[in-house]
DNA sequence: TCATTTTTCGTGTACGTTAACGAATAAATT
DNA sequence: AATTTATTCGTTAACGTACACGAAAAATGA
């Protein structure tokens, strides 16, 4: 009933209402300086009361303010091609939000190499962006740059891996935990008489560990909190070159043999071209990511299940949410868990990241 | 180089160089009448040689043009639950696009009555939308309603299922046979020795066959592909009433036993609740839709596999593609298929419709 | 009290597009 | 040729907000 003029209040009727300009009401909605205590009171006021909505499209047409966001992940590498996925959600958000003034930027870093972390952050500090997506790989390096993020005041997002207790805007990628507890659901599944299991961590960078042992740890909870009576071994492999994997895994193989191995990241396709080479055929392989590789093994059964965690998504919704944040001022949820999606050779054909 | 004023070119500009008024530029620009083939072409080429994009903001601000969309799909009833997800896909989209001057109103019919869809169909003709979106479960009714459609030139999307051979602007959901197919493969996975599998299509209105048809053709060529050997049977259960479907079920188990059921629906929870009723629990059953009652039933073990194809995402890609055709004249996807996401007891706590 | 500074506010133009109005020109009719 | 009718085009005022500029009012200083 009250409402039959609806969409159409605009500056101009609160001004009329409330005795002033309408420079005097943009000046209280921009909360800029120059307007009296009293009359700032009697026109937010008359704001509530019209539940004064601005019209987007003419407040984008007058101002000729343009942002700025950066992105800091990981390049695509010959080792792995994960990021190739967050970065495509990436430049899909930045081509919907680019008419709105909006311009996104994307600087990378070498997952082996903290230097050009500190190199790629040092030029976004230097750029003067309004807004930061960054995958926080490494700690020191990362909160280094969150510190200097936090003093130019510029609000920063966390993709596919958090450091928690810092003031990010929010963080958007797996729960971690829950991943690594699925996975031993999973296994469950696989062998449901408690077997030998075999978790194997790839990394070179022992900063990326933080990401794998929380993963471990859900796995490992799920055995103690259903049937504890499972045994698992456990390897960590900080040389990602195919002849050291190598190496590593007979090593491993030869002192005990397991019905299970739960590979803590994507490159399980390494481990699955290990068993093809040396004709392991009745261990089950569960590991992560949606990557031609890991599909390849999935087809051929070697890889038995692949967990995915929407990475496309990651980096969507990490610039949106930049852009909800400071353009639209909406309340943005702290942690934004991404689903768990199981592929198997089932499925696989019908995915999307 | 060229592009160094990017996205400063507006109609000014355009008029400029074609030494006439925006006035006609803005003419040809909505393709309006009034304007000499001459210039007309001369204006063209210099729009495309400058690849201008109108600015949507002062579009919108200056245009009035309201567009009213209107959708019609099956009302939630207590026999499924399944189109309150589609409904709440097409209440975000609307949400979405209110700004944009957009007004969705929604219609809704009974599944079991096809009186329901003329009447609803009916308003909708009546009330001078500008688009439309239907799932068009009754083919006589929607050919009907479909052809006013034509008749009014409003452009219409189905979703859900398909009539093909209509000119819809688009066809967004299920790959029917697809799905049937994958379902197939499911089973010969949960069996791989071929087994005894019963096909049980259950719907009041034989309309509604023509979706499960398709799905039970995909199914069954799965097996003529790969291994012809497998022993299937089907019973059509043409009442939704649990005293009917009970008493069928038992009809058709007695005479035979069978390894695997397959329930080409949502209506699988039925079915579930008969086994658990009669004690039946090695038989393993598959399913469709990710409803409370399927859910309970996959805890239980009853129900071994769901299939799902994004119900929400269905509603809102397809007032989404009335948006896009409408307002932004992009090109529309004929066929939008859904992914066909596969539903177990290990994933379903982080599925997302 | 008068001059000066500061605070508070109103006016006007711009953003790029739409669309109504009417002027100019061309074509058709008498 | 004069008049009417169509066709083609230019001018202009919106749309609702941002922001620069300057005027008026108030506060401060002498």
């Amino acid at each position: 009933m009250e409402k039959k003029n609806s969409g159409t209040v605009g500056v101009k009727e609160i001004a009329r209402l409330a005795n002033v300009s309408i420079g005097t009401v943009d000046r209280v909605l921009n909360n800029r300086v120059g307007v009296s205590e009293k009359t700032k009171a009697k026109i937010l006021k008359i704001i509530k009361e019209l539940d004064y909505q601005p019209n987007i499209f003419a407040r984008r047409l007058a101002s000729k303010k343009k942002l700025r966001f950066a992105t800091l992940v990981p390049q695509v590498s010959e080792e792995t091609t994960y990021w190739e996925a967050p970065l495509q959600g990436i430049k899909q958000a930045a081509n919907e939000i680019k008419d709105f003034g909006i311009e996104v930027v994307s600087y990378f870093f070498d997952q082996n190499n903290k230097e050009s972390f500190k190199t790629s952050a040092a030029k976004i500090v230097a750029g003067g962006f309004d807004g930061v997506l960054m995958a926080p790989m490494f700690d020191e390096e990362s909160t280094v740059f969150i510190e200097e993020c936090n003093l130019q005041k510029i609000p920063f997002v966390f993709i596919n891996s958090d450091i928690p207790g810092h003031n990010n805007l929010c963080y958007i990628g797996p729960n971690l935990y829950q991943s690594g507890y699925l996975s031993a659901h999973i296994v469950n599944y696989l062998s449901p008489a408690s077997k030998k299991t075999l978790i194997v961590n790839i990394s070179k960078e022992i900063d990326l560990h933080h990401h794998l042992l929380r993963k471990e740890e859900g796995f490992r909870n799920y055995f103690e909190e259903n049937n504890g009576i499972n045994d698992i071994s456990k390897i960590d492999i900080q040389q990602t070159s195919y002849a050291h994997i190598q190496q590593k895994l007979s090593e491993q193989l030869s002192k005990s043999s397991y019905d299970v191995v739960f590979v803590t990241n994507s490159r399980v396709s390494t481990v699955a071209k290990y068993f093809e080479e040396h004709q392991i055929k009745d261990v089950k392989l569960i590991g992560y990511d949606f990557l031609e590789d890991n599909i390849l093994h999935l087809k051929n059964r070697t890889i038995d299940f692949l967990i995915c965690q929407k990475p496309q998504e990651q980096g969507y919704r990490g610039v949106m949410s930049l852009y909800d944040h400071l353009v639209l001022h909406t309340s943005i949820e702290k942690e934004q868990f991404m689903p768990i999606d199981i592929i198997t050779r089932e499925n696989y054909q019908y995915y999307s990241n």
